[in-house]
DNA sequence: TTGTATGCGTTATCAT
DNA sequence: ATGATAACGCATACAA
């Protein structure tokens, strides 16, 4: 079958066959209330038969707004982000706006690229989880007064909706001292590809100095940001000269992969080793052993996020306090456990 | 600071700027080569000065297209639907289209909200994995022309991308039978949320049948759709008087909860109950114990989807012949074995 | 309460 | 190679 025309009506059509003026249909549409009962209701019944739909580019033309937030995660297939996109969603629908979701995948090509596809498209403000650790998307956005928030890390001077990552991984860190591990190793995704990597292995770091703990180069194993996959850093990693006995990864997928790894090279955890994830996606308790990590509150923060950009829009101007961090929380499972002696 | 004006430039300052007309602008930005190089260049200085973006309500109102395909999903937290996800924006990228991605989060009436949401921003085509079991909605695209295409399960006329779920369930009880298994049940979530649970369903009871397996009506234990918490039914199902050795879950998701639901109740799995997953997130290696399923190739449904509905706006006509099923696969893992004697 | 007319930022069809 | 101008479908200020 060919479909090739699709007519849609206009509201000029609905017009003529109501003997109206189009400004009368428009003003059914957004204000009701302005136009008489009757005439509202034979309107109705017109737009009914012919299946009448608003055409978004000419209203978004017409009145300079999309009504539309724009949303860039770092990847689709993590759940944390997931859960943070139903919150952005749901707040967002509550005050009838429409979300654009879209996964860079760690890429920061296609960071640059989205954003400036968003711009295009005029979406009413931006919610943005990006690598970019020179902060120039955040600095442009800024500059050109696009409303944007950051969401899980900040950038320049947008405000942000996020824990404190370094003081949670100070936390982290310091939970596995207390343990008695004495030897350490972080996993991550390239600095370059996530800022918030960085800032969990500053505070990583800084609790092993303040711990006196020497560390040693070898001491942050970087893994591919985009599968996750570990298997040859983590070989390498426990055949070293000073394998640790406790992993931090910047995330439970690097966390979960990691444990995989471990356990086909014959590791037991934790009795061997003990893993500390960061995130706490659903699936973090049903892996085993069921994942001991950092909880963020994905959804809520998704909500939040969406919340202060849509003050800015009501607004018209950025919040002026820096929001408060989100409360962090160690979620103790079965991953970790005491150094084997 | 305000941010209240944030100020576009149009193509209209441009061409004052550069002493040409609108029309040329317009012309170095979509055919550089009808315009003279000198000129262009000129242009597009002022272009990079300003910042200019094509505003895109204004061209889609003018072309009267959009090259945005919508995509509906049941879920954005199911690996499958964001591992298909990528597919789709891949290939869809690749051929200039942008991708507009809605969870419905398994709530019909949502579903309908974004179609028509969908419909109102004119997207070009469709990508649809929907609950509506009556399939409405395919139906009303259908005749209203608009191009679309049906993924993972087949409703009304569409052409759809999928694997044969009522086979692959009947395999994968099969699987199960042959390793001795004589009492089953399979929890899914309610067929009114998800018509391919139905199949699945269909097949499972189709292969018990034609093994002279006996049924009964509480075989189906139904999960709420959005947690896929199933403690309860668990609870109820095992102590039941006739507890099955052997549980087919609908999905990944289900069967993950279904073994931490069992394990809690101090089931041991596969010793005590087999469980048998459906799609193969990448997550299902990594549960304890991994998970035996059946794998559908999202990423690759995806991309092929996409290429359906992309060939359909280009030839303007739906394809000839029905699309093959995907090959689907029995991943055998762990979570199944041996009913105990 | 309803209608008329203008503008929103592009593309596309003519001219030149 | 470039310019003038009419759509595209809606909102809105102003008139009636």
């Amino acid at each position: 079958m060919t479909l090739n025309k699709s007519f849609q009506p206009t509201i000029r059509d609905i017009a003529r066959e109501a003997k109206v003026s189009i400004a009368t249909v428009s003003r059914y549409l957004n204000m009701p209330e302005k136009v008489r009962k009757e005439t509202g209701e034979r309107i109705q019944r017109i737009i009914d038969k012919h299946n009448y739909r608003c055409n978004f580019a000419a209203k978004a033309l017409a009145t300079q707004r999309t009504k539309t937030i724009g949303y860039i995660i770092p990847a689709v297939n993590n759940q944390i982000y997931s859960e943070c996109a139903r919150g952005v969603q749901d707040e967002a629908q509550l005050h009838g706006y429409q979300v654009f979701i879209a996964s860079a995948e760690y890429n920061r090509q296609r960071e640059k690229q989205m954003v400036e596809n968003f711009l295009e498209r005029r979406v009413d403000g931006i919610i943005l989880t990006v690598s970019d650790s020179m902060g120039d998307i955040a600095q442009k956005l800024y500059q050109e007064k696009i409303p944007a928030v950051n969401l899980f890390n900040k950038q320049g001077c947008l405000p942000c909706v996020s824990v404190d990552n370094v003081q949670a991984s100070y936390d982290a860190t310091e939970y596995l001292i207390k343990l008695g591990h004495k030897s350490f190793a972080m996993l991550g995704v390239p600095f370059i590809a996530s800022d918030r990597c960085r800032m969990r292995y500053e505070g990583f770091l800084r609790c092993l100095q303040d711990h006196d703990i020497p560390t040693h180069p070898q001491s942050f194993v970087q893994v591919s940001s985009n599968t996750s996959d570990c298997s040859e850093g983590i070989e390498k990693l426990m055949n070293s000269s000073n394998p640790p006995t406790a992993i931090f990864a910047s995330n439970d997928l690097v966390a979960i992969n990691t444990i995989s790894a471990l356990r086909r090279l014959g590791f037991e955890i934790p009795k061997d080793v003990s893993v500390f994830g960061f995130d706490d996606i659903p699936m973090a308790k049903h892996v085993w052993p069921p994942l001991t990590t950092v909880l963020q509150p994905g959804y809520r923060m998704g909500r939040q996020a969406t919340s202060v950009l849509l003050d800015i829009l009501r607004t018209g101007e950025h919040p002026e306090e820096t929001i408060p961090s989100v409360q962090h929380d160690l979620i103790i499972r079965e991953s970790t456990g005491v150094p084997p002696r």
